[in-house]
DNA sequence: AAGAGCATGTAAATGGTTACATGATTCC
DNA sequence: GGAATCATGTAACCATTTACATGCTCTT
């Protein structure tokens, strides 16, 4: 439920078409929340018809009609709610975590693949992480440019200070998969010559009588 | 789509009713992948359907019956095919870094509250899956000890340390999370006497006519 | 006699994924 | 002439959440 509360996010610093608002989502927003277009659209309207956000239909040279959005007293009454209140962490549910429990019927060489897979992926995000943190603390960043723009300048440490403090989480949990990746390499070559498990070997508990 | 896989990974430790497959997920895999028994039920009806799963009817007296669950070689192969083939991360959708992001529109008081709830939820956990890891290591955790007691004792070190990784590696993340938010915490202080941010101050920029 | 534990779910709603659909304009 | 970008979505499906539903047995 909190693609909403990007969106608002996202247009309270300042109003966008809902194709700028796709378009600088995936820019920004997007490596905090992720939605694909086809939620975006929607969810838009669903905003607007909930008053959340003003629109203004724009004629498109020919092409149809654009929309103009922008956020209303009552949408960022609503996202200031949400983000003063704590809810539950999301439960635990990473596909990563779990294959790692059993990675006893992986082969070695799957394993390595798996695991050097999840170190690739991590360490890719982590540098853009890291581009991306640079270009909040030189505020070269447009989406940051933009939103400062709105505000008077004794407020700017602050709101830089917090998307930068988001991004040192994440970059403290990229780094952290790497080195957990890094680590499962390790424990992939201790364990190099010992034989699959297979089901072969399942001997059933006396008295659990082997059904037919 | 991994309830599927983990309820294959808790049914290679040993066969169980639909009963003692829910609870002892709640005592195990639910660590790792959170679900209600209001979906593992069902799931478990259907890996049967698919072949994944043997089911024999129990009377269970008078009660009714209760059914119990063993995985097939088909299961198996499964589970192991999922293991090794490395997929996607989950795209990030965490509300707590969203939130973090714009806590600039939260006061001191929520922003110490909603970041303190962050790290005590996340203490709690850290110190759970402490517990749990001491348990592994001196394999006295019964869903280990029972799935122990399958394999030949040369696989015993394995099988532990893959489970031991994964805790391993969700207690780095619960220590991340601490440390973040108590960073968090002494970034509100430093802008604890700051102004609150409201839409009073936005200016629009100019040509991005003010509509009505 | 009450409460915990055994034993099993259904139903409705929400949220997210994937694939598809359309057509203009501007840049190379 | 073709590709990228502008500009919107819809539809079908799947997974997850939340709330509810039922009734027995064993222990205190």
């Amino acid at each position: 439920m909190s693609l909403r509360h990007a969106l608002l996010s996202l247009l309270s610093g300042r109003e966008r078409t809902g194709y700028e608002a796709s378009t600088d989502f995936g820019r920004s927003v997007e490596h905090v929340w992720h939605a694909p277009d086809s939620q975006i659209y929607p969810e838009l309207r669903r905003l607007a018809d909930l008053g959340l956000l003003d629109v203004d239909e724009l004629p498109d040279g020919g092409r149809g009609t654009k929309k103009r959005y922008r956020i209303t007293e009552t949408g960022l009454a609503e996202l200031r709610a949400w983000i003063e209140s704590p809810t539950r962490p999301r439960p635990q549910r990473d596909p990563a975590y779990l294959r790692a429990a059993y990675l006893e019927w992986a082969s070695p060489e799957a394993a390595r693949e798996v695991l050097g897979v999840h170190r690739d992926v991590h360490l890719e995000r982590l540098r853009m992480l890291e581009q991306v943190r640079v270009s909040l603390v030189e505020r070269t960043n447009p989406t940051l440019v933009q939103r400062l723009r709105r505000y008077p300048a004794e407020q700017h440490d602050r709101i830089v200070a917090w998307k930068v403090y988001a991004y040192d989480g994440m970059i403290a949990q990229a780094r952290a998969e790497v080195a957990w990746a890094e680590q499962g390499l390790e424990l992939v070559e201790r364990f190099r010559d010992l034989p699959p498990l297979g089901m072969g070997e399942a001997r059933d508990e006396p008295g659990a009588g082997s059904g037919a």
